[in-house]
DNA sequence: TGGTTAATTGGTTATATTACCAATTAACCA
DNA sequence: TGGTTAATTGGTAATATAACCAATTAACCA
């Protein structure tokens, strides 16, 4: 493959892997309503806030998400909200893949 | 968290984490065109033909793409046309951050 | 100042991913 | 049938990811 081409490609890659992890998801959707201190994440996850505060921090550096600190609080936003429309997109695979399931059965 | 919900965030993640790669989203985009045999990836990505092949099937199994064996050849086309709006979105947090950059350099 | 809270960073371990090689399967044709 | 090509599957080694605990930083206030 030529290299710049390639280079594209690993680009795209990263910010997607930044995105492709449960925790991750359910923060861009909350993101999406309003901004979240990490605490409040950690609530409702329920793991470490460390490994809150690195997950945020894959998506601040991939660019999809901003941080803004406020006293001893950093509050996260969402800096990127066409990502939305791609989550209803993958809903459309599942829902497909459901159905191609459910007709298997029958 | 919910277990219900978790769930929902596993599922989606899985879609995704099945993009999260250099060569399936060349692969992606390729298909987007017309469909392709694998030996033709092979070519483009230069990749042992093993590895193309797992990266279709992490594709297939995903719900992202659909094959057809004639002949001897398999064929693999995109069952999802909406994933290309998506990529659009990438491109859009990549041009931003260069922006960004730019200024910060500026 | 000293104590408390919010968040990040470093270190370690367990698990997942990826690439290649080797072997196998399946279709084709001479 | 025997040989060739296209593709998949199994195995292994290198690398990446993710979770937790411990230690640190930074802001706040009594």
């Amino acid at each position: 493959m030529e290299k710049s081409i390639h280079e594209k490609y690993i680009a795209q890659a990263m910010i997607i892997k930044a995105m492709a992890h449960p925790t991750r998801l359910l923060i861009i959707e909350k993101l999406s309503v309003r901004e979240h201190c990490v605490c409040e994440f950690q609530e409702m996850v329920g793991a470490d806030m460390s490994t809150i505060s690195k997950h945020l921090s894959v998506l601040k550096n991939a660019g999809i998400v901003s941080d803004d600190k406020r006293g001893q609080m950093v509050f996260y936003k969402l800096r990127i909200p066409c990502i939305l429309k791609f989550l209803s997109c993958v809903e459309t695979v599942l829902h497909d893949r459901a159905k191609a399931n459910w007709a298997l059965v029958r």
